[in-house]
DNA sequence: AGTCTATACGGAGACATTCTCCGCTTAGTT
DNA sequence: AACTAAGCGGAGAATGTCTCCGTATAGACT
């Protein structure tokens, strides 16, 4: 789950730094815990029955009445947002840890593969991400400006050292990714080779081998 | 709709070349002008309302009991496997039209933009079909197989004229380039650029321009 | 053409899932 | 301790999925 913040809209989720929303009531105590339990139940049943799972399943799961889980979450696109703004948050926090311990390259691509095996261990939960995006726009603009600010921290250490071009802009590489990512859900192994021939095609010049 | 082939499955649809199957009997006249029917009303109704859309509207749409949809169709993603081997049997044809009319480079540069478009113009639906994959898996294979053929008959004339560098794999090729599709559903403009980097990975060795 | 039979059709209705409404409960305040 | 706004839960209506089986017809055979 994510941390307490400090700024957090009504669903107490942490506020995207920079942006200010008029500041919401804070939360009932139960509300906040049965939105979490929420959230952990989706998950692990979405996990183990995928995104079509019955929702009914996930409030019992949650030990709460249905009426319940719609009223946190009104549409299944919701609550599969709130699970994957959830888990980006944590994949955000690994990139910093990276970025402070790893060299620039390896960072960076350790990061890129930690996403992959988070696609990968979740199958048909990211395309169902994806098919909503439109839909759900806000909590989906979080979740871009979280994975923007987040590559952007390992982009740039890896421009300064070579690795990257210049031009590259940090949205393009999370879609590049994304989009291995995606497409190797039922070929996991392949990957990473993939992946390799995406980064080949963002470094600078001379560069990879045959 | 595909064309009437001399090598069909029961479902009438024309065998991968290579691949013999035990020939079943034809379908009688009034089934295969149903089955047609309803590919044909799945897909307007697919594009119009999404992957989800209610399967009796689809029956509906083509003039036809619900019973028909499900004795043809068991599931709603044997439906949306249907529609999309229809759709890529349009699509590995006018491979090989581009493959006649146009230099290795530009015939499979236009090739892959002409998946970027189908891929942008049926949100949602390449997502679902991509989280079946597993299911189904006899029609995938065939859908598979066709694009492989396709690729290939592009990607050996661009290895030739050393566009694309020659340990490349067309299956390869073919997931990088979905997932840029995918990943680029909403944000259609940006997908000529990504597919830019992707290709640029693919390249021998001096090549691009920064 | 007429007859026969396997194949296919259609839709009523059983079943499953989604989602709403509203009376009851409780957290937080004074 | 009492009050009130916020939140809970589950019954049940609405919607969608899918099956079963009586009826219709394509195609074969005469």
């Amino acid at each position: 789950m994510a941390r307490e913040g400090a700024a957090v809209t009504a669903d107490n989720r942490p506020v995207p730094s920079g942006v200010s929303l008029p500041v919401e009531k804070p939360m009932r105590a139960d509300a906040r815990r049965n939105h979490g339990r929420l959230i952990v139940a989706a998950r692990e049943v979405f996990i183990e029955h995928g995104p079509e799972a019955p929702l009914d399943d996930i409030a019992k799961r949650a030990a709460v009445g249905p009426g319940t889980l719609y009223r946190h979450f009104p549409t299944r696109e919701s609550l599969l947002v709130g699970v994957y703004q959830d888990d980006l948050e944590t994949l955000s926090a690994q990139a910093d840890k990276l970025a402070e311990s790893l060299p620039p390259e390896e960072a960076l691509t350790a990061w890129l593969r930690l996403q992959l095996d988070y696609v990968k261990h979740r199958r048909g939960f990211s395309a169902a991400v994806k098919a909503i995006m439109g839909l759900e726009a806000p909590a989906m603009n979080y979740c871009r400006n979280l994975m923007r600010g987040s590559l952007i921290r390992l982009l740039e250490p890896a421009k300064a050292a070579g690795v990257i071009r210049a031009g590259v802009e940090a949205p393009d590489v999370l879609r590049l990714v994304h989009g291995v990512a995606m497409a190797c859900e039922s070929a996991p192994d392949d990957g990473e080779r993939l992946l390799d021939y995406v980064i080949d095609g963002l470094r600078p010049r001379p560069a990879a081998t045959d």
